[in-house]
RNA sequence: GAAGGCGUAGCUCAGUCGGUAGAGCAACGGACUUUUAAUCCGUAGGUCGAGGGUUCGAGUCCCUCCGCCUUCACCA
């Protein structure tokens, strides 16, 4: 440990042998009956005193500032709320979030008011440090709220300096290392983390209420399926083989579908060896949904009032901004199909398979040995994904690009695909399943021309074909990414910011 | 994996042309019973990301390495 550093450990270590030299826990204990922070501000301040309501709060000292024979703290707990406010002027009408900072409070400790071993206590307060305090909800004569503290019960000592209090923690690398500081002392990180558990929480309770079940499949796969990823390797030792890291939920799901389970679905982790950026964490969590006798379109309709669901529950309306943005959600969401999508912004049709080759091979694209619908969908990403603002529902797409998707009925080059787009980002995933295994197989052994296995979805997987012999019902089937969609909805620029502990090189030593 | 940018006290940041390492807050000692970025007096705090090089002299210029960010590639 660095000098300066070991130097406030020191100062604050003997704090701490003081607070123990009277007779006190420094790491506290249990501590009953205490009021949320919130709920305390939201009571009555102006009564005179000797009516005053009796309060019980517990929190983290974030700012102090001391007198001779008083001492004001400002504790902070986590029980502010987000509250919204209007934008006025140029983007009139618009409604922003913002983190609300009732969660802290100020307290008065007086000498005379906390008793001889309140008052020693309070010496040896640092900022950090938790404190319980019991004592009368009222205004100073400066008009701040306060609870008038007549006792303190210490809760914990923070033996390292937290950020400045005024500055607070802003380096992004800090922050992500230490989670923890940045939660402490910078609202906005709470408040993100908050609204996530929210829409999580929406998403169960919205799909528990239509009749589907959660379950939990394997994250150690024997073949990693279900999507066109490089999978993580890990070893069983007792077994001795090498398994992967699941990189979708998809293909234990519809066994569940060919076993009776109608509707079911999962929220969970899923990892991908691949690379890191604004929108891409290696581990990242997917929702996935099946839905027996459903399709691709009973699929949108769910979407659609599913995030129209989550939108609703964080309570900012149906117009949220996003970056340069404003996203409208009030359904109905447009349906646009894939081909008509692709004329209007690439200028040929996908089907025409030499105007298709010509273009690519004019914008350098390698064409040599490529599927035609490889091609296709390397210039509709280039081309339509970032001008698609949405929220935009994209339906039937090329059916080589979707080998576990049901053909449509009367021409199979077509899948019964849907990709829904917000702000240029594929946001969720859903298909019409595929639930022929005879076809299955087929589309399994068929390689895409020009693609290597590692970036195909088409990976052999014999026990979850032997599953589809014994009868899958038809189904609609649903993928989310809930990362994006908690960025989307809390105006998040990067996955980092709405995943708790995002990867990170370890720091060297 | 490639290119560009960044890294200075616990935190937030200055640091000119290469010439003694700086400020605010935090900390430590002292004064003050209604402060609120409290104030006042005083003290202490640095391997300038790491290592090497150029130079009389490097936080500053050069090289290598480490970490983070951005863009690209891969991908959702």
């Amino acid at each position: 440990m660095s000098a300066p550093q070991g130097s406030f450990e020191a100062a604050r270590l003997e704090k701490l042998h003081a607070i123990e030299a009277l007779g006190l826990d420094p790491w506290g204990g249990r501590f009953d009956g205490h009021q949320s922070i919130t709920t305390v501000l939201a009571l009555p301040a102006d009564l005179p005193e000797g009516q005053r309501p009796r309060v019980r709060i517990a929190g983290r000292i974030v700012s102090r500032r001391e007198g001779g024979k008083v001492h004001f703290l400002d504790l902070k707990d986590w029980s502010g709320t987000p509250t919204f406010r209007e934008i006025k002027g140029e983007r009139e009408g618009e409604v922003e979030k913002i983190p609300d900072l009732s969660s802290r409070i100020q307290v008065m400790v007086g000498q005379k008011q906390v008793g001889e071993t309140g008052w020693q206590l309070a010496q040896q307060l640092d900022l950090g440090d938790l404190l319980g305090v019991d004592g009368a909800f009222g205004k100073t004569k400066r008009g701040e709220p306060t609870v008038f503290a007549d006792q303190l019960t210490f809760l914990g000592k923070s033996l390292l300096p937290h950020p400045d209090k005024f500055a607070g923690l802003h380096d992004l690398e800090h922050r992500l290392r230490h989670r923890y500081l940045d939660l402490v002392h910078n609202p906005e990180t709470l408040d993100r983390a908050r609204k996530r558990i929210r829409i999580v929480q929406t998403i169960r309770r919205f799909l528990d209420e239509r009749g589907f079940w959660e379950v939990e499949t394997p994250t150690l796969h024997a073949v990693a399926g279900g999507a066109a990823a490089r999978p993580f390797i890990t070893h069983h030792n007792a077994l001795d083989i090498d398994l992967y890291l699941r990189i979708a939920l998809e293909l234990h799901l519809k066994r569940l579908l060919v076993g009776g389970i109608e509707k079911v679905y999962e929220i969970g982790r899923v990892f991908r060896n691949e690379g890191i950026s604004p929108r891409h964490n290696p581990e990242f969590t997917m929702m996935e949904l099946y839905q027996a006798y459903g399709d691709y379109h009973s699929m949108m309709d769910l979407t659609e009032e599913l995030i129209v669901a989550c939108v609703q529950a964080l309570g900012g309306g149906m117009k949220l901004p996003y970056g340069e943005h404003l996203l409208d959600f009030t359904p109905p969401w447009q349906r646009q199909t894939y081909a008509e999508l692709f004329e209007r912004h690439v200028g040929v049709s996908m089907h025409d398979a030499d105007a298709v080759r010509q273009v690519a091979d004019r914008e350098g694209l390698p064409t040599a040995g490529k599927d035609t619908a490889v091609l296709v969908h390397h210039l509709f990403e280039e081309h339509v994904e970032d001008k698609l603002l949405g929220p935009v529902f994209v339906y039937d797409y090329p059916a080589p690009l979707c080998p576990l998707t049901k053909r449509k009925r009367d021409n199979p080059a077509i899948a019964e695909r849907f990709e829904l787009y917000i702000c240029g980002m594929e946001l969720a995933n859903a298909y019409t399943e595929l639930n022929d295994p005879l076809t299955q197989e087929q589309t399994f052994r068929m390689q895409l021309a020009g693609l290597p296995e590692e970036e195909s979805m088409a990976k052999m997987d014999e026990d979850f074909l032997r599953a589809l012999r014994h009868g899958m019902p038809p189904a609609g089937g649903l993928g989310l990414g809930i990362d994006r969609l908690v960025m989307l909805l809390t105006n998040t620029p990067t996955i980092r910011e709405v995943i708790l502990f995002p990867l990170l090189r370890p720091e060297k030593k």
